[in-house]
RNA sequence: GGGGGCGUAGAACAGUCUGGAGUGUUCGCUGGCCUGUCAAGCCAGAGGUCGCGGGUUCAAAUCCCGUCGUCCCCGCCA
């Protein structure tokens, strides 16, 4: 069907009489000679011909799938055009086949244009000749061959997991999927494959990786889908240092074929997760930019200013973060104030630094010169700086400066990746009085005796990667004797006999010689979705879901026959009536 | 579960606050002219259930209520 694709059309190409076949991009028709734009997956190439020769040409529109045969000509002085890598040249066409029409296109296959999202989900065939989106799956599956070539080269096999597996109530929603040969039981999608590659590890696998599905039935965002894919790897004889330089290895390959313009240093820096919430109030930091949280509790330890007096006196701490030369109005102040209290907090500090007087601040008046140096010192702040203060509880203050730095930073480089290790998270955390994981229950914890006696305290051998701000993945070295798992699901409150029932034949498998092993699972679509630079895993997803799960061009979800339903035992109960859905 | 944005011709939008004839812009589409364009150009033309339903009004794209869809965010995501 063709002899060249349009990349290989160059300046050597001239005399070459060659086949090409693609899409119109656009056609040029000037009356006695006309111009069509050739693309196929690889380029543009344009070609010319004079339309009295080709009856068909009058025909050609946008989208029609061709094929031409001709000569490949220098295109003549002044006609050249420098923007296309086969500017230079152009074909002389001397047969011309429709290969397939095009009816009117829904909406235009271009770059500079974005049609409304849903309407490209519903022509995604049309969306992905796009050779923006085009140029995302060519990453995507660039990434994919690099992450095993990789893996391979380090002696990792890939071993496939169930797909269809027991439901475990912990964590997210799971997807159920009916067993017809029992009626009333379920499968589940797998949220991740942690337990059966800890099989895989008792089981003498060395070194285990796969490019695995993922199912997590809860709400959606830019970057969280129903499925997704992760890298998931462990291994055996295992401690954390070696899934890190594994997951660098891998990770920065991946970035180094996508990203070649960026240099990378490894080993990548680590923030502990106390290092990460104090300077950054949250456990993904994006350090592309200062802004750090500074802690100001020792300048106002003996303050007279009550509202930060209470708050101290009450084990909180007053921190701040110095948000740079932003226009302070009155309208801008109230609406930070109304931002800080929506993410919990009781108020809000601002102050603007002056030259040679104290800060222009409402609380100015209650804080001495002492304690206004030394903020001002500490903070950095220069003249016209804008401070931000909040006094709280240590998390709440923490994690309302981080978003506040979030909202108020930006990048000072936009282009650059800034990958970072954040380790030695806590076991547990306490949320609405009980005691739940900020990992999974298979985490180790550094102490059992400390994880014990004062769980709150425990830390857990556990670590997330993050790039840009994003959190990209996250693993743990995992517990390998059945006495420790036990403990943990003690300190959860699952009663012996629910534990036995739900993970027992998994404790069991530990009972055999487990070796000590360790793993990390990194979410796929967001590491290609962040080094391509787009704001949404949907651009790197072919055939991504709606917010609502919807995916627009099969229609599905769908309801099914009754037939199908009566085979698998289910009855679907009634409820509210659906408006047919409309416009 | 909650907050916010959006829905107007095939596409992207303006018009909605402050009701007055489906008004407009760019692109696309159809026809014509055109031999060096490359987001071609020029001329002419077609194309509308203003998401859907109800209400207020002499009159609704515009105001009110409901609803559907979609996007962003909070919660949620061991």
């Amino acid at each position: 069907m063709r002899s060249h694709t349009a990349s290989q059309i160059v300046l050597q190409s001239v005399g070459e009489r060659v086949t090409l076949a693609g899409w119109v991009d656009r056609r040029r028709h000037h009356g006695g000679v006309a111009f069509v734009d050739l693309r196929d997956h690889t380029g543009v190439v344009q070609v010319v011909m004079e339309p009295q020769r080709f009856e068909e040409s009058v025909l050609l529109r946008r989208e029609y799938c061709i094929q031409v045969h001709g000569v490949i000509r220098r295109r003549p002085e002044g006609a050249e055009n420098p923007a296309m890598s086969s500017g230079m040249v152009e074909m002389d066409v001397e047969e011309l086949t429709i290969l397939s029409p095009s009816e009117e296109l829904p909406f235009p296959i271009e770059d500079r244009t974005d049609a409304e999202e849903l309407l490209r989900l519903e022509y995604r065939y049309l969306d992905l000749r796009r050779p923006r989106m085009a140029r995302n799956l060519a990453a995507r599956s660039l990434a994919l061959r690099t992450v095993r070539r990789t893996l391979e080269d380090m002696a990792f096999w890939e071993v496939e997991t169930p797909t269809l597996i027991r439901s475990t109530p912990e964590g997210a929603r799971d997807l159920l999927v009916p067993s017809r040969h029992n009626p009333g039981a379920f499968y589940a999608l797998p949220q991740s494959p942690q337990i059966y590659k800890q099989l895989l590890m008792v089981a003498g696998v060395d070194r285990y990786y796969q490019m695995c599905r993922c199912y997590r039935d809860e709400d959606f965002r830019a970057d969280r889908q129903l499925e997704f894919t992760q890298i998931d790897l462990e291994g055996a004889f295992w401690d954390q240092d070696d899934v890190l330089a594994a997951v660098e290895k891998v990770v920065m390959a991946v970035a180094s074929v996508l990203r070649p313009d960026q240099e990378i240093p490894v080993p990548l820096p680590r923030l502990t997760y106390g290092e990460a919430m104090a300077r950054y109030g949250t456990d993904k930091p994006d350090v592309r930019f200062g802004m750090q949280i500074q802690d100001l509790s020792d300048v106002f330890a003996g303050t007279g200013f009550r509202a930060f007096a209470n708050i101290l006196g009450s084990g909180g701490v007053v921190r701040g973060i110095n948000a740079g030369q932003i226009q302070m109005s009155r309208a801008r102040a109230d609406a930070l104030i109304a931002k800080a209290r929506q993410w919990g907090a009781g108020g809000l500090v601002w102050m603007v630094v002056r030259p040679q007087a104290p800060p222009r601040s409402p609380v100015a008046k209650f804080l001495s010169q002492v304690e206004l140096d030394s903020l001002v010192e500490r903070m950095g702040g220069t003249p016209g700086d804008v401070l931000l203060l909040v006094a709280d509880r240590e998390k709440t203050a923490a994690q309302t400066l981080g978003r506040l730095r979030l909202d108020l930073g930006t990048p000072d480089d936009p282009d650059s990746l800034e990958f970072l290790w954040v380790v030695d998270f806590p076991m547990f955390e306490e949320k609405d009085g009980e005691i739940t994981f900020l990992h999974h229950p298979f985490t180790s914890p550094t102490d059992v005796e400390q994880m014990v006696s004062r769980p709150l305290e425990s830390v857990a051998r556990s670590y997330d990667l993050v790039l840009n701000g994003v959190e990209l993945g996250s693993g743990s070295v995992r517990i390998h004797d059945p006495d420790t798992q036990r403990r943990v699901f003690e300190i959860m409150g699952i009663p012996e006999e629910e534990a036995e029932e739900r993970f027992g034949w998994f404790i069991k498998a530990l009972r055999y010689g487990a070796p000590p092993h360790a793993g990390f699972a990194v979410g796929f679509d967001r590491l290609v979705a962040v080094l391509r630079g787009v704001s949404s895993i949907r651009e790197i997803i072919p055939f991504p879901k709606t917010q609502t799960g919807a995916e627009p061009l099969s229609s599905s979800p769908a309801a099914v026959d009754r037939e199908q339903l009566a085979e698998l035992g289910i009855a679907v109960a009634p409820r509210r009536a659906r408006a047919k859905p409309s416009g």
